[in-house]
DNA sequence: TGCAAAATTGACTTTTACGTAAATCCAATG
DNA sequence: CATTGGATTTACGTAAAAGTCAATTTTGCA
């Protein structure tokens, strides 16, 4: 395990731009170290570069995917600050749920899209 | 089942404004009926803008969103236009298998940061 | 130490998916 | 018949998420 990545070398593995790191730096998603100007990304940041991409493949905003990332951070001490973070996180889950629903759907009417294609090829006198 | 649905029944039912239903039109989404200048969907075309916002809560372009639904329309009589769209349809399904991982993968993490303010709030006392 | 390659910053632009406003049209209703 | 209340069209506006560009800085290393 690496010590620190360079920002080419995260644009690199995720397929992102400088400006895209960036820029989730500007929102408040990561926070990389410096040396001097130059930032050091951690492990740690790396990790959370994948969630962000993650949520951004699930159509999550940057604006969700902060709330989400607060979530994970070290719950706080208070009681209606960890209330009111369980109501988040049961929140986002009921989101996912509904897309995981949807997402089957979708496949399904897929499936059955390509069924008809093979079928009208079949006719066709074309083997797939 | 009804035979027509005017565009405020559909922006009801679906909590969307009209200006989103002509957006989809201007696209080439959708394709409603007209009687004068007064738009009728059917219900063909309200299954079809549940299709549609499906594929937006996906995550998906609305020039994606097109792309699919060119899938469900009458497959074309021509065999490397049948070809082309199977490989489209598995493109389409590879992707929604990559969103099913990605859901999977934050669903686990949003239910460890679950655990871990409840866990949290019993140190603290409070029952949940 | 000198210099090319890489990194940073800030300003501006682009694309997508609608929102908003204004003017017009149409049908029904009192 | 005048009005009222949707519906339509056209045009312009905008917020989010980056991309692009240009002007410096910094760094690595020969």
């Amino acid at each position: 395990m690496r010590d620190y990545y360079s920002i080419t070398e995260l644009t690199r593995e995720f397929g992102i731009s400088t400006r895209t790191l960036r820029f989730y730096e500007d929102e408040g998603l990561i926070n990389p170290m410096r040396r001097g100007r130059t930032r050091l990304y951690r492990p740690s940041d790396r990790q959370l570069v994948r969630q962000i991409l993650r949520g951004r493949r699930l159509g999550f905003s940057v604006a969700e995917i902060r709330e989400i990332i607060e979530v994970y951070k070290a719950p706080p001490g208070e009681v209606g600050q960890l209330k009111l973070m369980l109501t988040h996180i049961e929140q986002k889950q009921q989101d996912l749920r509904q897309k995981r629903r949807d997402l089957e759907d979708t496949l399904e009417e897929l499936a059955s899209a390509e069924e008809a294609c093979v079928e009208r090829l079949a006719e066709l006198g074309v083997n797939t």
